[in-house]
DNA sequence: TATGAATGAGGTTTCATTCAT
DNA sequence: TATGAATGAAACCTCATTCAT
């Protein structure tokens, strides 16, 4: 069996029109941008947006080195020339694109955690929504592909642990520590490895690639269920 | 810059000695085949393991794609052409090479577990296992490849999944139940999701893999302290 | 002595010039295309005839699984890729040139037969044309080159059979039975069997490609002498 | 589709015993070869029979670039090693078999026509013969393999036409001189085009390996017909 | 700026040939 | 003499990258 497939959701009617149509369209339109039709710049950052768009979706399905930069195109819905308008060569789209669709993750980390109520429900919050956000989406993915790609593009695995995971795991320290303080969480050792704070939460990840067809996970309750372990149980409403 | 650096480790000196050396000493000793030099069917075992420990490292190092079977072929000291004598082709041999390293993983979870003590000894006893001979190994990394490769190669997440994970799963609930009716455990929710009790483990192979050179990482004391989580803390000796 | 000799014909200075010469002839005259000068789509028909050309030469020198594509490629000027934009593989190559080369032919047998004259001029018109045509040139070679490689073609001597082999033998059938009915020829039994008026001149493909370095062969006069013996003798002139 | 199908018709069965049987057979029969077993030459024979065998089929069924000297060894029940102590090389082998092969025809055509009869009862003979015995059976694919290979076997084809070609060019020639001189031949030409009387059979030759499961073809009252139109019609009986 | 035909290095796979047993 | 595991050159094919248009 070739492992080597279809190129994972053709561009089916994504194809965003063919040149000359759009051609036609802006030129009619664009002399003095009156019709609010995009501009050069405006169109070169939607094909640039198409085209990190595409080659995530075919990098997650694939990896980095079984995707061709062809499908990537086509997906997009551009030549493949244009691909190196935008990017240098295959390798450094890679990194590029994984440090922007880190970007959202890495905000969320910075957010300087709201805070309005218990420590609990801080985490229970930052939870969902990571889960709700990334798990159970594409984004998951990226995690994913981190872990697989990772060991081959040690700037990638260095950047995510600076930007993400080491944010990360401090923002989690800062809130044990504040539930420690507060009296909503027992083990004091628990600031020393933030990790077992977030791990379910990953394996939510993993399991929704690999596993969820063979039995899917609720990721959000296993995490209630956890959190229950670490500030004790609640009380059944 | 270009991905594919160096064959990592070239078969520096581990060439089994040339053909004509190795035929030299079998000459003198193998009449009878007395001194119990390797025999026929002996040195073609000896050269699948070769080729299979080889491949194993290739591939755990660079992802299937990006393996070339001549890197394979150097490191395992034999031409590229021998591997076809052991391998339909790429795809078999790394599915097969999974299967086969996964074995002694199965193994272990195959093992009755013996619980002469208490059910958190059983299953620290298990973490230590697990942490100590897949998470700090590369064996750990085999756990890595699936997650990384498992998505394109579905037959070989749904031969771990049924293999490993969902025997693995239900052990533990098992475990987790009999802690529940011996006192042990007071959450009964946690027989919902196994998974919870391992995930500090498989957080733990990640990490060795990803960040271990920035920031070690001690997975027993992190399973130890996640367990105090769970079955109440230890009292400090 | 390995089979495998040079490219049979290297691309002897055929190779259409370098890519960056024909670029600058084309941009001296393109701009408006006015000199003529070959467009992209002009090129890329010429480059795919010289595949063909060059491959058609490659495969009945040396029969398809002798043939390599690198050779085809370097004769016809271009890189080995290049082939297959034009061609899926090589099998499908060597499918799709028999067929295109078996167009003249087919035309040829589907031309409505002029006869002006006797039947005996229309045979002798048509063979002359045949052996003219085909048996001592190339394409001859590709009436041999389907009975050698016919038999691991079936798709291919099925296509033959259907576009050549039976029309040629019912034309060949409908001019027999005027004929007997015009009393040219007086044996009934020769419309059962069409073959015996083209065997003489199939003969002769077979021997120009074989025996001609040997022993040359005048194949018009031996269709005279064989038209001869089914209509009759001619007057000595 | 790759062309390269099953070793065409494996050894099924045919494997004439294992090397291990075989052994123990002959070490009780051979010290002095009492019970008439086969002594070691007269079973170097028998293998390098199978193998002339074996490999015919092959050749015939593949042509000669595309067959695997593999497939040969398989098909006669030897190690791929064996052919190597009978034949110096694929190539050598090739021609060796085809002169062999040829022998038979070469016989026939040497035998000094009995010519007990007429002369088309001669020829008629020979023709049924032909038919029978080659162009009914593998032996005509040898015919077609020179046809094939005849090319870029240079050698083959010059000795297919020294012995085979121009042998039977001359035997038919004095055989059609004394029909002429007999009066059972009217037409003097045909002395000159001797291929002209066997070209019918060859033409079955081709057909009977291309077109017979299409149509098939009566060769033998083919070449009644094609005979009335040289010696004059037969009175039906 | 965008295209996509063309390139050719490099990958997987095959197979004639060798040679230790 | 016979074996068949091993070899490695060479075949087919892919695809990142370039560049004339």
């Amino acid at each position: 069996m070739k492992q080597r497939t279809k190129p994972s959701v053709p561009s089916k009617g994504r194809r965003p029109a063919s040149r000359a149509a759009r051609a036609k369209v802006s030129k009619v339109v664009s002399p003095t941008n009156a019709g609010n039709g995009p501009n050069r710049a405006e169109r070169a950052a939607e094909r640039r947006a198409a085209i990190v768009e595409a080659a995530m979706q075919e990098f997650v399905a694939r990896g980095f080195a079984a995707t061709r930069l062809d499908d990537i195109a086509k997906r997009a819905g551009v030549a493949k020339g244009t691909i190196y308008l935008h990017f240098k060569d295959k390798e450094s789209m890679f990194e590029e694109l994984i440090r922007t669709a880190l970007v959202p993750l890495i905000d969320r980390m910075a957010s300087p955690a709201p805070l309005n109520g218990s420590v609990r429900e801080a985490v229970e919050g930052f939870a969902q929504m990571f889960i709700r956000e990334v798990a159970s989406t594409p984004r998951g993915d990226i995690v994913r592909l981190i872990m697989a790609e990772g060991p081959r593009f040690p700037e990638i695995a260095d950047f995510y642990f600076r930007e993400v995971v080491s944010r990360g795991v401090a923002g989690m320290r800062a809130l044990i520590e504040l539930g420690i303080t507060r009296g909503e969480i027992h083990n004091k050792e628990l600031a020393r490895y933030p990790q077992i704070m977030v791990a379910p939460a990953l394996i939510a990840v993993i399991w929704q690639s690999l596993f969820s067809r063979h039995s899917p996970l609720d990721a959000i309750e296993m995490f209630r269920v956890h959190l229950d372990l670490i500030f004790g149980e609640r009380r059944t409403t």
